[in-house]
DNA sequence: CTGTTTGCAAAAAATTTGCATGTTC
DNA sequence: GAACATGCAAATTTTTTGCAAACAG
């Protein structure tokens, strides 16, 4: 979950924003990502089925689809070989573990230096993900 | 491509350093994602299938599986939504631009100073990716 | 109203598995 | 020779598509 999670206007906002019609399948999903924390897309599905049990998977698949193409959503793979979206809000950095493949958001303050970093050197980022074996895969061995 | 093609001597060391069983299809399929930059497994599979006919697809699933699994290689998402895999060797960092999907690892100099950086700050980066816009699609704009 | 979006079912693509046979160590 | 790897075909899983009905603007 990036920040505090978005309402429901607030992704109003954000679809209008980049030209899409609201409905409330496509507000759901939305949520779904910002609130589920870099989910595959049966995680999406399994979110929005709860609240809205009618909406079909290819709904689920086709909004994906829509929200990448408008930039609003990145796909990534975790190391365990799925693939997951995440809210792209501004840039900032992802750590993967390549071991037990959990992906997780840095925290802000460090993830802005890094960012600053990289343009300093040319670079131009809209995002970094860095790969580590975390602490807790660390300890243990 | 990374650094020098490696030869069928130096894959056959690297497998066998993993304690994997060499074989003809193996080795083919380590050469493939080490000459081919990135590629996809339906990429691997044309490769290898040029010079071993009668090789499967399964075996190409399963041979990649494996090396996922013994640290040899590494799969990720280009961001046009199909996954690549490459040999990991020694970290480095790939850049990939969020428009045309395109993957290339960043020259190796340029490469350790990122890496040094992020140790310097605390992270033991085994590798990094960095999203920006590419040159190419910033200019077609 | 008009053009989009949705749900469902069916299709296509991507990946995994079972099993008999061939190969490495 | 024993354990493991391969090829093939079939099974699963993941994602996409066609179409009629429902909905947003």
């Amino acid at each position: 979950m990036r920040g505090k999670a978005p309402e429901a206007e607030d992704l109003t906002r954000l679809l209008k924003s980049r030209g899409l019609k609201i409905t409330a399948q496509r507000i759901l999903i939305a949520e779904a990502i910002s609130s589920l924390d870099h989910p595959a897309a049966v995680d999406v599905y399994r979110y929005v089925s709860r609240k809205m049990p009618t909406i079909g998977l290819a709904t689920v698949y086709r909004t994906i689809s829509l929200f990448k193409k408008a930039g609003i959503i990145r796909e990534l793979t975790d190391l365990k070989n799925s693939t997951r979206f995440e809210l792209r809000t501004e840039p900032h950095v992802n750590v993967m573990c390549v071991n037990c493949g959990r992906i997780w958001d840095m925290e802000a303050h460090r993830s802005r230096k890094i960012l600053r970093y990289l343009s300093r050197i040319g670079l131009n980022p809209v995002g970094c993900d860095v790969l580590v074996v975390c602490r807790h895969c660390r300890e243990r061995r």
